[in-house]
DNA sequence: TATTGTTATACTCTATAACTATA
DNA sequence: TATAGTTATAGAGTATAACAATA
């Protein structure tokens, strides 16, 4: 049974699998949307807005990487610096309405693609399956 | 339901997170095993002997790739090169003894921390998750 | 003419280290 | 003294392009 999982992590680590997926979810999402810069995009959408160092950790990145994707961002119009009021060292990245269209729009269609991959699955299987999966990434030998 | 496969997705592609597991998992297995040769070892051990051209399209890498980690595998001893007896072109990578012994070890070791982290899941349950995570990565959005 | 393995090159992305400003 | 954001630097890894050998 782990031996089942494992391969079956084997291919969806794949790098041809993860930059293919990302590549094909952010094709033709406009400016400045890539796979380097949606993990950034969507990490704001899922906690409101961040400083750099704190979205570092939540999309396990160098805060170093985080300032030069979000400056690519910035650039495209999808998310804005703010100064934290809190804080004057920080800064906080904000998604401007247009950011959090784009990202409405991205994480929209993977639902889909990923629904339309079930379609051929009895319903509840495929609701049971995707509990489980939440649980297993969240409980799993990871991070 | 989408929405919840896709956040799962997403942490689990997470650059830390993978990262993070083929480091723990290669950590120690020797000379030359890091996260960067082990699929290419594990690849030989699902296929067999296979050129570099083959092996790249199974692994998700350019052939220019798979001949750099190749070489790494062979200086440490676990991978050896004979020549294809169907076309003198072609080179075969294979997998020594040791290299053998490696790849099972290292195999074992994830099958086992993955069934450790399911250890409080129902029995049936886990797996039934293994089969349709099985069936989800055939099926899914990706390749 | 196409494909093999290999190597050299250019490119991309990353963390590390430095810098200044603020806590 | 520690932490914020940013930038420059160096390191690692990749595909691309070239090469000679074989199909």
């Amino acid at each position: 049974m782990g031996r089942d999982i494992a391969e079956a992590l084997g291919l969806l680590l794949k790098r041809s699998t993860r930059v293919g997926l990302h590549r094909r979810l952010t094709d033709g999402a406009g400016e400045g949307v890539d796979e380097l810069t949606y993990p950034v995009l969507s990490g704001l959408a899922r906690t409101g807005p961040r400083s750099a160092a704190d979205l570092a950790h939540e999309v396990g990145l160098d805060r170093s990487g985080v300032t030069r994707r979000a400056s690519t961002l910035e650039a495209a119009g999808l998310v804005r610096r703010d100064p934290d009021p809190t804080d004057r060292r920080a800064t906080l990245l904000t998604l401007t309405d247009e950011g959090e269209r784009v990202v409405a729009a991205l994480r929209e269609r993977l639902a889909d693609h990923i629904t339309d991959s079930l379609r051929s699955w009895p319903p509840d299987e495929a609701a049971a399956f995707a509990a489980q999966l939440r649980r297993f990434v969240a409980e799993g030998p990871f991070g």
